[in-house]
DNA sequence: CGATCTGTTGACTGTTATCAACTCCGGTGG
DNA sequence: CCACCGGAGTTGATAACAGTCAACAGATCG
C-alpha cells in the first residue's frame, strides 16, 4: 500500500468535480497518512481524542450506520475517494459511526492537512466544498428513494447510483462492480427487511437486468434498471455539464416513477 | 417590510451557529434584497437567468418538492433564516424546486452579497459553511426518519425538528407554531398518503400529544412526543455542547447489520 | 350560495414485516 | 478427509401496516 495509491483515488475524485492543475495535484501528493484496513462490519478506529484527523476511502465501501428502530439503518454509503467525514474538520462532533461494508482500506489524514491544501490552493478549496455539496445532493436524492418509492424501485435505485459513483472514479466501466455488501446490508440501507431485500433482488434477477453472483454485481441491462429505478445522474454532477464522458446514460426521468 | 426586517432572521440564525461579533452583523445590515411573497404551493419564482441570486426565508415556510411516484416527495423544509439554495452559490443548476408552504415571504439577495461577506469576515466564512453542513446533517436525519420509523413516529419526528428549527430563530418559545401546512404537504415530507397522514395525525392527538387546529399546532407534551419520535436533536447544533440530556448513543455495532 | 380546497371516514386491497424453518457455503478442527 | 459450525441466502405462511377509492363534512371565498 503506498502513498501514490493513497492519494490516487482522492485525486480522481476531486478531478471529477472540478477542473485541477498538475500543481494542485502535486499537493495531494504530499498528504501525509496512515493506512488501516477495516474488518468486515466493524467501525473506522477513532479514539474520542482523535477527531483531528478525516479518512479517506481508498478500497471498498463505508457506510454511516444508526442503531434505530428494528433493523438499524444506513443513511450514507461511501466509496472509493470519498472523505467521508470531511465535514469534521468543521464540526468536531460525530454523529453516525462509520462502518465498513464488506473489508476495506482507508487513509487517515489529518485535517491539518485539509485546511493547509484549502489555504494553497484555490481549485482545492473549492473541489473540497463541491465535495460537501455533492453529499448534500445525494443524502436529498436517498430521501426521495425512500419516501417515494417502493422496495423494488429503491434498490434499483441504489445500485444505479453506486454504479454511477463508483465509475467517477474509474472502477466498474464494465457495469460490473465488487458487492461486498450482504443482502442484509442493502435492506438497512433501503430501508427495507432483510428478507424482503432478498425477494427484491430476485426478482430484480428475474426481469434479467442484473446478476448478482458472489462478490460481484454485474448489471445485465443498463437502461431497463435505469429506468425502473427512475434514475437520473444529475445530481451527482457538479459541473454544468457540457465536457466530460458521461458514464452510462443520462436519460431524463420524466413525470412518474416507471412501474410495470 | 423593511430593509432591517429582512436581515434579522437571517442573523438570529447564524449567530446560532457560530459566535458573530457587532462587526459581523453590520455586514449583515448592508444586505441589499428584493422581498417576494409567494402564495401557497407557489415556486420561487426564478427565471432561468437569475441564478445568480439566493432566497432568504423570512416568514413561513419553504419546501424542496419533487414529482415522483404517486404523491410527489418534500425532501426538505426551510424555516425563516434558512437559506435554502445557498449552495447555488457554488453549483449553479437547481435541482427540486422550491415552493412555498402556506403564504412565505422571502428576500431575494444576489450571490455577490454572499461571496463579499465570506470574503470579509472569517466567522461569517464559518457560518455560511456551518449552516450547509447544518443542511446536511438534516438531510441525513430525514433519511434514518423515512428509512427507519413507522408513519406515527415519523409524523411526529418531523414536528419535533421543525419545532426545535423554529425555535433557534426565537420563534414557537411556547411550543406553539404557524403551521400553514395541509396535511398532504406533511404526508409528502413524510412519504406517506395524504388519507395515512390524516389518521396519524388524529392519532398524535388522541393520545394527547399536540393540538392541530386551524392554522396553529400546540404541542401538548413534549416529552412524550420527543420520546415516540426518536427525536435528539443534537444533529440541528453545531457547537460542540458537552453537556445535554440524551449524548447520542455511540453503540458500536458488533458483527451483522441486521441483528434482531 | 355554489365552488373549491381541506379534512374525515369506511371498506377494501396491496405491500412489506415477521417468524420460522431450511439450504448452501466457506471455514475450522478433529 | 470429514463433521461441524456460523453466517448468509432462500422459502412459505401469516400478520401488521399503509395505500387506494369513494363518499361526505366543514371551511373559506368569490
Amino acid at each position: 500500500m503506498q502513498a501514490g495509491f493513497a492519494f490516487s483515488k482522492l485525486a480522481d475524485r476531486l478531478a471529477s468535480l472540478t477542473d485541477l492543475t498538475a500543481q494542485d495535484l502535486e499537493l495531494l501528493a504530499d498528504m501525509p497518512s496512515a493506512i488501516a484496513n477495516i474488518e468486515a462490519h466493524q467501525p473506522v478506529l477513532r479514539r474520542h481524542d482523535e477527531t483531528d484527523i478525516c479518512c479517506v476511502v481508498l478500497q471498498g465501501y463505508l457506510s454511516r450506520y444508526i442503531a434505530e428502530g428494528q433493523h438499524g439503518q444506513i443513511t450514507s454509503i461511501h466509496v472509493p475517494g470519498d472523505v467521508p467525514d470531511l465535514h469534521s474538520l468543521y464540526q468536531p462532533h460525530a454523529k453516525g459511526n462509520l462502518i465498513a461494508l464488506g473489508s476495506a482500506v482507508v487513509a487517515l489524514v489529518p485535517h491539518s492537512f485539509f485546511h493547509e491544501l484549502s489555504a494553497k490552493s484555490t481549485a482545492m478549496s473549492r473541489a473540497l466544498l463541491l465535495m460537501q455539496l455533492t453529499d448534500l445532493a445525494i443524502q436529498r436524492d436517498w430521501t426521495l428513494n425512500l419516501g417515494s418509492r417502493d422496495a423494488l424501485a429503491r434498490v434499483a435505485h441504489l445500485i444505479c447510483e453506486i454504479t454511477a459513483r463508483v465509475q467517477a472514479v474509474g472502477l466498474a466501466r464494465d457495469l460490473s462492480l465488487a458487492s461486498p455488501f450482504t443482502q442484509s446490508d442493502l435492506a438497512a440501507a433501503c430501508g427495507i427487511s432483510p428478507v424482503h431485500a432478498n425477494r427484491t433482488i430476485q426478482e430484480l434477477r428475474r426481469r434479467g437486468l442484473l446478476r448478482w453472483h458472489g462478490k460481484i454485481i454485474t448489471i445485465v441491462d443498463w437502461p431497463g434498471l435505469v429506468r425502473l429505478a427512475g434514475f437520473d445522474p444529475a445530481y451527482l454532477r457538479s459541473l454544468p455539464l457540457a465536457h466530460r464522458a458521461r458514464p452510462p446514460q443520462c436519460q431524463p426521468v420524466s413525470k412518474g416513477v416507471a412501474v410495470a
